[in-house]
DNA sequence: CCGTTACAGATTGTTGACAATCTGCAATCT
DNA sequence: AGATTGCAGATTGTCAACAATCTGTAACGG
């Protein structure tokens, strides 16, 4: 009954259009779909299984979301990002990131109980493994709990959109995932800033965070001047 | 010829959907449509003279704009936000705003060369008519000017989407319009603070900006809890 | 009299078909 | 040979029809 139940939800909750937004979503920020390329509607509704009616309802959304650009009657493509647009879009990160370590740093307690240090133990064991690619992944759910703990659905929605097209720049460069080196020095700066914050630590956590920002801004900017 | 070539990029560029959100856009944040209407396809299709495919995908658009509120196999209701959301709101906004000041500060003659004072001029003029639509549309403009002068794009489309939202709070709060008194002081603020910003005060600017957009808030909030 | 159920109208969700537009290729002309 | 034109295939844009779902109303039974 359970499961009964969790499937109405899932099919009262979402639209067709709604669900496939969300898995070309996925595809694109897992780079599947990688910037440039282009989504055919036909082959894409032949493989979802449905009309292209929905399908073109679902690049509306990913359109005003930022991850496709629509060209009328030649197509859609996903998003690329010019270098000069990744600087502007970091700086409006900053700007947010700085007002969640304020926002946090007020709220030792309830950062200490969400238990982000048993994410970050993992992304650990992951480096040590080798296994970059999930150790990545810890360290953006690192981001986007701190993120969620303000409790502001206007700064979720706004941090998750730029982070999203800073992915989408990450792809473009070719660096899906960044290089060990730089994992483990962004593992190390959560643990510092994760500290700060517990301690309520407010310039220091925000001194850090900048620092961590700024660093993942130019090693990304350097490696496309490179290639 | 020049007519018909700005015709002709007119159909190149927007799409049919495209120009319908648009339109839905500019009715929704001008509280033609009300905060909890709800839109039917069939009427707006008929009105717009189009069938209810291209109204469909502009739903899509405005939805995830957050505009409004799909709920499914029910309809489309233009979006109500709840006090502490709006509360939220002004936070990320605040945020931003100081981003932008930090920014222009830091250029002054781009500031001075904007013709800001202009803007100014004319709404206290729309003040002292009593024509105070036009003289807080003057006051938006404002703000609007200002992030566009940063150049950062990102940062224009987070800073737009939500003065949108907050301008549908407004709504809905019965006060599209604010009062001739708030007008007035936001109009002295922003000589202020652009005052500041042309020579360059940033700290001085931020200051200002913080106590504009907090008096604004707290404005709107003990609006809404009288009503 | 109140709650439940069946039904009709209206609205949304999806689909397949048709029209308009674009792209690449081959034939033609200079 | 190089450029231009015309055409066929493919893709997007739009539409109208059909299916599924919801809403309010009226009949029915307790």
């Amino acid at each position: 009954m359970n499961a009964h139940a969790s499937a109405i939800a899932l099919l009262q909750s979402r639209s067709l259009p709604g669900l496939i937004q969300q898995q070309l979503e996925r595809m694109i920020l897992d780079g599947e779909l990688p910037p440039g390329s282009q989504l055919t509607e036909i082959p894409l509704a032949a493989r979802l299984g449905v009309s292209r009616g929905p399908v073109r309802e679902a690049f509306r959304g990913l359109e005003e979301k930022g991850l496709v650009r629509v060209e009328k009657n030649r197509g859609v493509f996903v998003r690329t990002i010019a270098p000069d647009e990744a600087d502007a879009i970091y700086e409006v990160r900053l700007a947010l990131e700085e007002l969640i370590v304020r926002k946090l740093a007020a709220v030792p307690d309830a950062v200490r109980a969400a238990g982000l240090e048993k994410l970050l133990a993992e992304a650990e064991k992951f480096a040590k493994k080798a296994n970059f690619a999930a150790c990545h992944e810890c360290n953006v759910a690192f981001h986007d709990r701190l993120v969620c703990l303000t409790g502001n659905p206007a700064l979720i929605d706004s941090y998750r959109r730029l982070v999203g097209e800073l992915s989408l720049f990450r792809h473009q460069a070719h660096a899906s995932i960044p290089d060990a080196s730089s994992l483990r020095a962004s593992v190390a700066d959560h643990r510092a800033i994760l500290a700060a914050l517990c301690a309520g630590e407010r310039a220091m956590a925000a001194r850090l965070l900048r620092r961590h920002v700024e660093a993942s801004r130019k090693r990304l900017q350097r490696l496309l001047k490179n290639q």
